[in-house]
DNA sequence: TGCATATATAACTATATAGTTATATGATAA
DNA sequence: TTATCATATAACTATATAGTTATATATGCA
């Protein structure tokens, strides 16, 4: 495992542009700390669930995230084994944390729980 | 000067934005090591030069890269006073150098020097 | 002064992107 | 089963983006 190797310009750019939106980015930062799945988005996000479900197609069809079904839940979670993770890390390491947003579901009642 | 503070969400989405393209995240990165004019970049980028000089407008507008004139030309560098320098930087190092680009260009002689 | 060079900008075009609505799929629950 | 819930996908629309060509501006040089 590299954790220093530096990356291609056209993969950064491609990884960068993906990230390079206000939800995705969100969405990322928020996976690192919490898996979540597409219903609990569409509440954090305030969007409709297909427009959740395009964004989570995005990073999964590049693999940075991949999905679990859980009952009738699909919840989604960083892979960790992708390729670029460190450089994906070193970008999301310097954002703030998201994980209020999950304390806000939590609140509202509205967090998935399927143990 | 503050390098370790996090970035708030939409601003980081937005400068992640510019640098997901590959020809601004090369300038960008080149920029670090050697300031170009737009001259150099065409040449570098095998691109026109409103094209070029419409992604540097980018970058310029965010002010990322600040520009001095020097005779007739325009030569473009990092802003390192940027607000966000720490953060763009720490995607920047994770790049592989583009120096070669300029190597090249001097090996065909058409490196831009004005002093 | 007038021309050439370097760069910027405007107007336009083609493509990409993010969202919408409608519908399909797949699992659970009645 | 059938109904319902969670999610995905398809088709479409509106906007954003990257490039083009044509033109404007600014500098330096004969």
């Amino acid at each position: 495992m590299n954790t220093t190797a530096t990356i291609d310009m056209q993969r950064a750019s491609q990884l960068l542009k993906l990230l390079g939106d206000q939800t995705r980015l969100t969405m990322m930062k928020l996976l690192q700390s919490h898996d979540c799945c597409v219903c609990e988005f569409v509440e954090i996000f305030k969007m409709s669930q297909p427009a959740i479900s395009q964004h989570l197609r995005k990073l999964r069809d590049i693999e940075l995230v991949k999905e679990t079904r859980k009952g009738k839940w699909i919840f989604y979670s960083i892979n960790e084994e992708h390729e670029d993770y460190s450089f994906i890390q070193s970008v999301l390491e310097r954002l703030p944390g998201q994980g209020g947003l999950v304390t806000e579901l939590e609140a509202q009642g509205l967090r998935i729980c399927c143990e």
